[in-house]
DNA sequence: AGTCTTCCCATGATATCCCATATCTTCCCA
DNA sequence: TGGGAAGATATGGGATATCATGGGAAGACT
């Protein structure tokens, strides 16, 4: 399957509108209707998938063995706190204000591709997150390289 | 299946009427004629659902092994204290005034999305309520791609 | 007869659809 | 290789449809 990559910064218009980025909307597919948007548990911005993807989160959740208060944290705070966003004909779509709001969006989003997600974030919040995120993993000296020579070596199997 | 997602807030008319979201009942389907709703037996609400849940839930129930206390609970509870409410050709019902007197609510409600169900809030309530699921997600540490990852690891078809 | 409920129509706000335009990339042909 | 053309994409604005909401009228039950 095709992944969520790479980031754009797009603007919304005085209607609220703000355009999907084409490449997100191709993974999406051909015959996408829209996607779902919900706030982060972690961060100060939106998380963004497929409505085939929270749907398959809500089959699999059923079969997690998940006690009974954080199985109705989750439907509460993902699935009530959810919005299902239709694209329009030019693959836009409308940010409610009590969305956005919450994770100080204002004129424009910045779309970041996380594989199989992506986030939405105000750029300027992204930007300072980004910086924590990266002195962070120089901190810890996270080396990419190193990762990936301890996957190909021990767990293998796993195509992608 | 398509699932009830995220929150809507509607007003209480003088009658007592209240629209149903029009995303709720196109989850419903077409040609329903209305939903059940009942009180929560966790949290101060109520529940909502289609006929055809209720009955898939009596169903379950009978295949359930639950000790007869429990079951008579549930029966009393649900099935006798759950309510039929059909749609007016507004897409609207009426809630009874024992439902709501219950649970607080007064010149408004919130239509909580909660994949095969949904809840009836008094919005003061659930935004307690949600405050409080969602800080207590961060100190449990939920992490929503690490359910994702799982739930794709063991449940995921293969594509996507 | 009176009160309550159910059906039907009206209305304002919002969202949706459709078309237009500017900028950028890609492709093609010289 | 370079310039131009064609397509794609992001963005903007006007028109239309949908939805939530309100109120009146007809019918039912007491």
């Amino acid at each position: 399957m095709a992944v969520f990559l790479s980031s754009f910064v797009n603007k919304i218009d005085k209607k609220g509108r703000v355009s999907v980025p084409a490449p997100f909307r191709a993974v999406l597919g051909p015959d996408t209707a829209g996607i779902v948007v919900f706030r982060s548990l972690q961060v100060e911005a939106l998380e963004g998938c497929s409505i085939a993807h929270l749907e398959l989160l809500s089959q699999s959740l059923e079969k997690q063995d998940l006690s009974p208060d954080i199985f109705d944290l989750i439907e509460t705070t993902i699935f009530g706190g959810s919005v299902q966003l239709p694209f329009d004909s030019e693959g836009r779509i409308t940010l409610p204000q009590s969305l956005i709001a919450g994770v100080g969006i204002q004129e424009e989003v910045a779309f970041v591709g996380r594989r199989k997600t992506f986030q939405l974030w105000d750029p300027a919040k992204l930007a300072t997150h980004e910086t924590a995120a990266r002195s962070k993993a120089r901190a810890k000296d996270i080396s990419l390289s190193k990762i990936i020579a301890s996957v190909t070596q021990t767990a293998n199997g796993g195509k992608e």
